[in-house]
DNA sequence: TTTAATAATGTAACAATATAACATTACATG
DNA sequence: CATGTAATGTTATATTGTTACATTATTAAA
C-alpha cells in the first residue's frame, strides 16, 4: 500500500484539482470517462483515501475534499471554514481548540476520539 | 406560530422521548400509527422544528435530536458529544469555544455565521 | 364575517446519497 | 509459484432527502 491504486489515484487527483468539495456522484460523473463506472467504486476509493487522511468528508454537505496538509495520515479529526456563498473551504488545525475539546470530554467523563468542526460563514472574497 | 401543529408536535414528542438521535425514516415508521404517512411530512416537521431551535441535526449521523435546552430558539449552532458505543448524545454550549471560532474566522477574513461541532468518543457509562 | 395571506397538510413521484453481495483480478511476499 | 490481502467489476438495493402540485387550516384584517 505504498502507492494508490488507479481508482484511488483518479479520485484523489480530481479532488486535488478542485477548489470546492465534490459530491460522490459528481466524482463518479467526472471520472466515468477515465474508467470508473459505479458509485461503489467511488465510495471505495473515498473510504481508502479518508482512511489514509488524504481526503476528508464535509459532513454538513455530504461532500469530499482533498486534504490540504502535508503529513496528513491517520487523522480523522477535521476543522473547516466553509463559505456559504462560493463553497470555498479552508482546512484548519488548532491545537488549542482540540485541547479544549479534550478537556470538555473529561469534564463529562467521556473519552475523546475525534472531532468534526464545520463553521459556515462567508470567506474574505465574499465579504 | 405559538403552537406546534399536529405533525410537528408528534415528531417533537417522539424525539423528546428518545434517548438517542433518530433517523428520519425511523421517525416516519414510529409515527405512522399516529397518522404521519410520508417522508415529506417528517422532513417538513423537522425543518420547522430545527428552524425553531427545538430540534438539531447530527450531521455526522444524519439523525435528529430534540434540543435539551430551555430557551433554544434561533440557534443553529450545535455542539455535541456523541458516544460511539451507546449513541448517547450530550448537547453542550461553550461560549469560550464559540469565541475562539469567531476569532479564527476573523484571522482568515471570514465572517462567522454558525458552527457544527461533533465530538465522537465514548461516554462515561461506556468507559 | 367575508376575504386575503400565510402556514400546514396530503399524496405521489422522484432524486441524491450510500451500501450489500458476490464473483473476479492484481499484486506483494514468503 | 503458492498464498493471502487488497482492489476491482458489476448488479442490485437500501437509505436519505426533495419536488411538485393540489388541498385544507389558521390567522388576522377589512
Amino acid at each position: 500500500m505504498l502507492e494508490l491504486s488507479f481508482n484511488q489515484e483518479t479520485v484523489h487527483k480530481l479532488l486535488q484539482a478542485s477548489d470546492k468539495p465534490l459530491k460522490a456522484y459528481n466524482i463518479l460523473f467526472e471520472t466515468q470517462k477515465l474508467g470508473i463506472k459505479s458509485p461503489t467504486q467511488v465510495y471505495r476509493a473515498l473510504d481508502k483515501l479518508i482512511e489514509l487522511g488524504k481526503v476528508h468528508k464535509i459532513e454538513s454537505k455530504n461532500a469530499f475534499v482533498a486534504c490540504s496538509k502535508i503529513n496528513c495520515s491517520n487523522q480523522n479529526s477535521t476543522f473547516f471554514l466553509i463559505c456559504d456563498d462560493c463553497e470555498n473551504i479552508i482546512e484548519l488545525e488548532d491545537q488549542k481548540i482540540t485541547d479544549q475539546l479534550n478537556k470538555t470530554c473529561e469534564k463529562f467523563g467521556s473519552t475523546y476520539k475525534n472531532h468534526t468542526i464545520e463553521i459556515s460563514g462567508t470567506c474574505s472574497n465574499c465579504n
